[in-house]
DNA sequence: ACGTGGTCCTTTTTT
DNA sequence: AGGACCACGT
């Protein structure tokens, strides 16, 4: 690009497009900086910027250190900076990767094989389940995901509530087996969960003198992206990674923080000043991303919340169009308008991959996925682990993961019988046995099947996957993709999908096949890597990270993975209450809140177009419900909002593949309000948007003083003022 | 050892 | 409505 800011020549170009706020952020001189930059600011621009700046400013590009919150965002960033001199040594990665690298090189010295391999969410859960089976533990006693969570919790430092409630008889002392020798088995498989990646990476940090030195003495500036998402012990490794000279930039939202129930410590960034000294903060409150209606309407929302830090976000564009609600007559209409709307915009001449649906759970995409098919109108679902989690690609992973790490036991129990073998659970129990007798690993024991009591059957299949790992460790430094298709092939494993008549095994090779072409690809693109780092990339994959802005498709994700992200025209599907908020986290108050940061994150994704939809009534697992507006919707200023109510006239309505306009809509709010209002009658079962359903009693007052007795299923008997609420009758 | 069919249970978000 | 788990039969 002829005018790319990135040079050198002219350090001062980096800045002319800047305002004097991000200019402030991008030159900043002193040890520690923070940057608070609310939606749309311009933060990836300003880290981008400051990294070219610091590089202008004489730091060699090898001693930065950029950590993203996506592979995605490293890879952005690193294509930007390859236009300087030395700006692809810049390392910029996740803090996943940042753990895994230190721990690959340095490992060693805190009694980390460097072999380790990385051990997903499903690994985790097949661990803890075989846990249970081994130990003869009770699932009744304590959920295996729930034991999970537990751990985890205690890892990343328990931010929040303790996510498990111990005391149920028998839980806790299922969860202190579970506990120790869940660790137990991942220290002798040589084994790193998510979180070991960062606890151990921070060990190391602390343990070993010469790896801190090292390490301090490389890198000169840290800039760290999603600052708010970010937990203590992702924290604590930034603390013992500076060495005295280094500078130290955060960039983050508050009100963006939305994962604390994954441990995310939003008092990272309100107490930066405090964890890191002579801090500078700069504000970034100029927005350039939305119109003037949606900043509104985000801002209403996000204002509700008390646990926030003051900023008020503006903008120069115009007005812009309404922020509509649309209610739906129920799921199946509401993503019938989803996809109507989306061809209506298309007619108009937008792009296709300018338009995104969002929503609070995964599940909601197949409504929608399944309406846009009918309309014609092509998509794709952002949800970059789904492919390294099918069953299928799992299973070659794991071939390749014995083949890297021979003590791998969640690998080993995967494809020891898959294809079948003829070991079966009474031979692992017996490998079981051998193993903890000789404080082994599983996966090591097998070496010595012989001599565990299994059937000659059996033996003699564990034998055969054993030969077949050692000739693949015998193809020196050879690619990943050879290396998969030997496993692939000598295992039987294709030939066991290419000769079954079930359909589904037909897709299931082609994902094989397009893992062994993703290795491929791999190869070109990092030709020095090598079969560890392969799964390492795969293991860190992250949603956002096999999203591509040109896809000419209709995008739908969920809300988390739309973080970061920014689109002309957005849908949030599902504003509903109990589904968003999301029903599991009302009750308390800072989940409450994170909730509505949440829905404040979806809605800020918008720069022209917003739309918002809720249906009355939804199929769900109990069946089909009424479902009441979503609290959110009431807080938002009218004069923004353009409600359009498609349920409250009888008859369903066809949308054709894009055809036609919508039916006219009835107009809702005060209107329907009062509506609803006078016909409502002591003995009805009514519905409150907080306070859930309830049987009314009484009526009182007039006009607007108008007021109803209720008695609350889960809330008791309250008095509402009929002009606040928005009451809804009950079948 | 392995396939089948029935039952129960569950439903958030992800590196 | 879908998946996970169990019991049973081969």
């Amino acid at each position: 690009m002829l005018d790319s800011p990135y040079t050198l020549e002219d350090p001062e170009r980096l800045l002319v497009d800047l305002n004097a706020a991000q200019r402030r952020a991008v030159t900043h001189a002193g040890p520690a900086l923070l940057v608070v930059a609310g939606a749309g600011t311009g933060k990836t621009r300003v880290l981008t910027r400051r990294v070219a700046w610091l590089i202008a400013q004489g730091i060699e590009p090898w001693r930065v250190l950029a950590i993203t919150f996506t592979n995605k965002a490293a890879d952005e960033m690193r294509r930007r900076l390859e236009a300087l001199p030395g700006g692809s040594q810049v390392w910029a990665g996740t803090f996943h990767r940042f753990g895994s690298y230190l721990l690959r090189r340095h490992g060693d010295e805190i009694g980390i094989d460097t072999g380790f391999t990385i051990l997903d969410r499903d690994d985790q859960i097949s661990v803890v389940k075989s846990i249970y089976r081994d130990r003869g533990l009770e699932t009744s006693d304590l959920r295996p995901v729930d034991a999970l969570s537990m751990i985890s919790h205690r890892k990343n430092g328990g931010g929040g509530r303790t996510p498990v409630d111990l005391t149920h008889p028998g839980a806790a002392a299922t969860f202190d087996t579970v506990a120790e020798e869940y660790a137990r088995r991942l220290r002798t498989a040589q084994l790193l969960d998510f979180d070991d990646l960062l606890l151990e990476a921070l060990r190391l940090l602390q343990e070993s003198e010469a790896v801190a030195t090292q390490v301090r003495e490389r890198f000169a500036h840290v800039l760290v992206d999603e600052y708010q998402d970010t937990n203590v012990v992702q924290r604590d490794i930034l603390m013992n990674l500076l060495g005295p000279d280094a500078g130290i930039t955060v960039v983050g939202d508050p009100d963006q923080s939305i994962y604390r129930w994954r441990g995310a410590a939003v008092r990272n960034i309100l107490d930066f000043d405090q964890d890191f000294p002579e801090t500078e903060t700069v504000l970034l409150e100029r927005n350039y991303r939305s119109t003037a209606r949606i900043l509104a309407a985000a801002e209403a929302v996000i204002a509700v919340n008390r646990e926030r830090h003051e900023k008020r976000l503006y903008t120069e564009a115009g007005d812009g169009a309404a922020v509509r609600v649309i209610r739906a007559r129920n799921g199946e209409d509401e993503a019938r308008i989803a996809a109507h709307l989306a061809a209506t915009w298309q007619r108009e001449g937008r792009r296709l991959d300018h338009i995104a649906v969002f929503y609070r759970v995964n599940a909601m995409s197949r409504g929608v996925e399944m309406a846009l098919s009918q309309a014609g109108l092509p998509y794709v679902v952002v949800a970059g682990t789904e492919f390294f989690q099918r069953r299928e690609v799992k299973d070659a992973l794991a071939y390749a993961r014995l083949v890297a790490n021979p003590k791998d036991e969640a690998a080993f129990l995967r494809i020891v019988n898959t294809p079948r073998r003829g070991v079966g659970a009474a031979s692992l129990q017996k490998l079981r046995v051998l193993a903890d007798a000789r404080g082994i690993a599983l996966a090591e024991a097998a070496c010595s099947a012989r001599e565990s009591g299994m059937s000659k059957r059996a033996v003699a299949g564990v034998e055969r996957l054993l030969a077949l790992l050692d000739r693949v460790r015998a193809m020196p430094r050879a690619p990943v993709a050879p290396i998969l298709d030997v496993l692939l092939t000598g295992s039987g494993y294709y030939a066991t999908l290419e000769d079954s008549d079930d359909i589904l095994d037909r897709s299931r090779l082609e994902n094989v096949r397009e893992l062994v072409a993703y290795a491929r690809e791999f190869e070109k693109r990092e030709p020095e890597g090598d079969l560890a780092t392969f799964l390492e990339r795969a293991a860190l994959v992250s949603d956002q990270d096999g999203y591509d802005g040109e896809s000419g498709r209709v995008t739908l994700m969920s809300v988390h993975s739309a973080k970061g992200l920014e689109f002309p025209c957005v849908l949030i599907v599902g504003a509903e209450m109990n589904h968003f908020p999301h029903g599991r986290n009302l009750g308390d108050p800072a989940s409450e809140e994170e909730e509505r940061r949440l829905f404040y994150v979806a809605m800020t994704r918008a720069r022209e177009e917003l739309v918002i939809t809720h249906a009355a009534r939804r199929q769900t697992y109990m069946g089909d419900e009424p479902r009441v507006a979503s609290p959110y919707l009431n807080v938002i200023p009218e004069h923004v909002l353009a409600r359009e109510d498609h349920a409250a006239w009888g008859a369903p309505v066809e949308w054709g593949a894009g055809a036609g306009e919508l039916p006219p809509p009835s107009s809702y709010g005060e209107d329907i309000v009062r509506e609803t209002g006078s016909s409502l009658a002591p003995g009805m079962r009514v519905q409150h948007p907080y306070f859930g359903p309830g049987l009314l009693e009484s009526l009182g007052g007039d006009g607007s003083d108008e007021r109803v007795t209720i008695d609350f299923d889960t809330h008791g008997r309250k008095q509402i003022l009929l002009r606040h609420a928005r009451l809804e009758r009950l079948s």
